[in-house]
DNA sequence: AAGTAGATAGACCGGTCGGTCTATCACTGG
DNA sequence: CCAGTGATAGACCGACCGGTCTATCTACTT
């Protein structure tokens, strides 16, 4: 009957961060973050050395989550490239459907951050640039004839549909997309 | 040989709100803008209120010139509702390509406003509802079987285009989508 | 048991936030 | 000529921003 062991300062900033960017934006304070990680201000500046630094690792951390999430939807699809892209965008259905589903994290925080200096900004690319390698390498495996055009478009359909369905609460914006997404594939 | 009878101060407001709110998004300081434009900060509250105010307006103002670039867009494209739509895409090439394009206003904000309460945030509604309404306009022209849903594809492309190519500026999202375009003018 | 490293609370810093206020100035119409 | 109106500059307000600092406490090491 051990407490749950609660995890350490360093986790509960990254957890209270990754929430809290994501439902006020990056520009959430460091003492809202604080307060929900109930951790001492100086465990911050320990740990990340900074606001702009914890934000950027909140982003990695998510990334690597999210990525997975592709990798996982992707794989609910089986082997055949084709079902496995449109499976990803069944499982996309879902997942922007949830309750508490409040858009693009990498997007918004993209249009948030006012310099490109910003440690984060590369951290958001970088992840945009996996997520297209991931659609790309599908399309490859498919014997597509515009491999690399079509995976930046089903990257469109994808950032819209999650844009969207920000934008207008209960769209259904993954169905909507269904027939371009289709119409990607058959070129 | 007058001097160019430089605007009001009300007007000097809503331009330097405009430009700033749409460099570096709506969380500008009040105080950058009074010094672009050169106003007394006591004008700014005198004329709109207080700073959620000046934005709702600024997004008014912007909605009703991007409003008419869209309807000058689709006339581009002459008579036939196709031929307009796909008009509309060429121009939206032309706009995103242009030195100081950093994305579409009214996503940022609607991403960066933390209430529904924000008097901006019908305005970013109204705004995407006038626009659909327009897209939505030339398919029924067209006699598509499908004009609703249609419509709401043709604004997730225009949006994932202006998105897109913020984030990777210099992409050619108008160009990739064309052909997405013509899948939803022919479905 | 003593020492040490890390976490804690919270005061404190200069700077900026949005907003209010006073006082002065320029222009207008009676 | 003078009153009224609206714009001006800028002091000022409390709140909050990100960040630093001191001091205390806890837990693990040896």
């Amino acid at each position: 009957m051990t407490a749950p062991a609660r995890p350490g300062p360093r986790d509960r900033l990254l957890a209270a961060a990754r929430d809290l960017t994501y439902r006020h934006g990056v520009s959430v304070g460091v003492d809202a973050i604080l307060k929900e990680a109930q951790v001492a201000r100086r465990s911050l500046y320990q740990h990340f050395g900074g606001k702009d630094e914890l934000v950027a690792e909140v982003l990695r951390a998510t990334a690597a989550v999210d990525e997975r999430r592709y990798a996982d939807g992707l794989d609910s699809g089986g082997d055949e490239p084709r079902a496995r892209l449109l499976a990803l965008f069944d499982r996309l259905a879902e997942f922007t459907g949830r309750e508490g589903f409040r858009g693009c994290r990498y997007i918004a925080a993209h249009s948030s951050l006012t310099s490109p200096e910003h440690p984060a900004y590369a951290v958001i690319i970088e992840h945009k640039d996996r997520v297209l390698a991931m659609l790309r390498a599908e399309l490859d495996a498919m014997g597509h004839p515009e491999a690399e055009a079509a995976a930046i478009r089903l990257q469109f359909l994808v950032d819209a549909v999650l844009v969207e369905e920000a934008v207008r609460p209960g769209l259904g914006a993954a169905g909507l997309v269904r027939p371009l997404v289709e119409a990607v594939l058959d070129a």
